[in-house]
DNA sequence: ATCAAACTAGACGGATCCGTCTAGGATTGC
DNA sequence: GCAATCCTAGACGGATCCGTCTAGTTTGAT
């Protein structure tokens, strides 16, 4: 080795914990977390397993960071596209734009909450995390919706998101996206009509 | 043993392919699929392995059965409540209602195909069988509309479905699916309007 | 009465899993 | 020069997994 390189090959290469953290969130991802073995893991991110071990606890620790990475990432790619000088329709409408472009790129394998959720029903630590998004979840929608903004309104139009992903995930099209997306904006938009005597549904 | 009971103890017991299917829809349900090993489905069955493997060629054939079974489930669940006779707005509210009885009671786990699609991720059998339920799904929605069916419309509300199913997963709480009722039987009442030059969504 | 089918209990192989461990190599700061 | 830290490669144990198999028992139809 040590051929004729001045310039070192890629730059610089990510560090082990950081390749560990994308490759983890590319396998856990696409293929399931249970499915995901360790080895397979330290193989695709070329690390050692002892390395795996001195910043990953566990395989929970490694699960763990990665649904933090996903909650910043959501954070991030939704704040990317989001114009707040925008009406709400046309930001609620961003909102769902950022889900149906990756089920149209082929890159949306559901919600890593939801997946999570599923393939470790009773973790309390999951549990937390997925709590925790939820909120962000809100308060990204509640700041979207702004003066109009009301907890019901909000709560309605996150189910409408939770059955996006959910649809999205089962039929891998993003026509379910688009119809949510638009129900969604009409809530948002003020252009639906209460029912003649209709009681306010909960808080 | 043979003491003194002229009546067989429970009456019948059910035979050890049909205990067998309900130890593993229990299980399967409950733990999620990955993480229930055939040993645990055939101790909790009291059935021997070799009888497993008689009634099922491989743990993906049980699994395939559990679902089977799901699907005719849910169709009885959603029929038993539902009365012809009725409003198309009260039958909607009647086929959510059995969603957020079964979250309320602590028994609901998530839709066993969303589930299961997130466990088996490219598996084409299971993608078969979540296109059937679909379908099903959807003609019930559309047999509710009665008349007033037309395919966005069964789309809407099925992806309410959706979101009340995944939003009842993760919070454990049936304050989504009543939200997502209360929007689905106004989307069936018709008392939403459309934007004005809002264009027609899709087919 | 006899034969076939369905059942029992459980050992077994081969694979995979997670996590620990040894034995060193490379890089850094002092 | 030297020690501390991070890294490598990979063996290893103990557990669990799925599926096969042996060997013998029960059941039911003819």
């Amino acid at each position: 080795m040590d051929l004729d390189s001045p310039v070192e090959l890629p730059v610089t290469r990510p560090t082990s914990r950081q390749r560990l953290l994308d490759t983890a969130a590319r396998l856990f991802y696409t293929r399931g977390i249970n499915s995901t073995g360790i080895d397979v893991v330290i193989a695709e991110a070329g690390v050692a397993k002892g390395s795996m071990y001195h910043h990953f606890a566990s395989k929970q620790a490694l699960v763990i960071a990665y649904l933090q990475a996903q909650k910043i990432g959501w954070q991030s790619s939704v704040e990317a596209v989001d114009q707040p000088t925008s009406s709400t329709v046309e930001r609620i409408e961003a909102m769902f734009a950022v889900l149906a472009e990756a089920v149209d790129h082929g890159t949306f394998h559901g919600c890593p909450f939801t997946n999570a959720a599923i393939e470790r029903p009773d973790d309390p630590e999951i549990r937390e995390l997925i709590a925790a998004y939820r909120c962000t979840v809100g308060d990204h929608i509640s700041a979207l919706l702004g003066v109009h903004s009301s907890p019901n309104l909000v709560a309605r139009i996150m189910v409408l998101y939770d059955g996006a992903t959910t649809a999205a995930k089962l039929t891998r099209n993003s026509r379910e996206v688009r119809i949510a997306s638009q129900l969604a904006q009409q809530l948002a938009g003020g252009t639906f009509i209460k029912p003649v005597g209709a009681a306010p549904l909960g808080a």
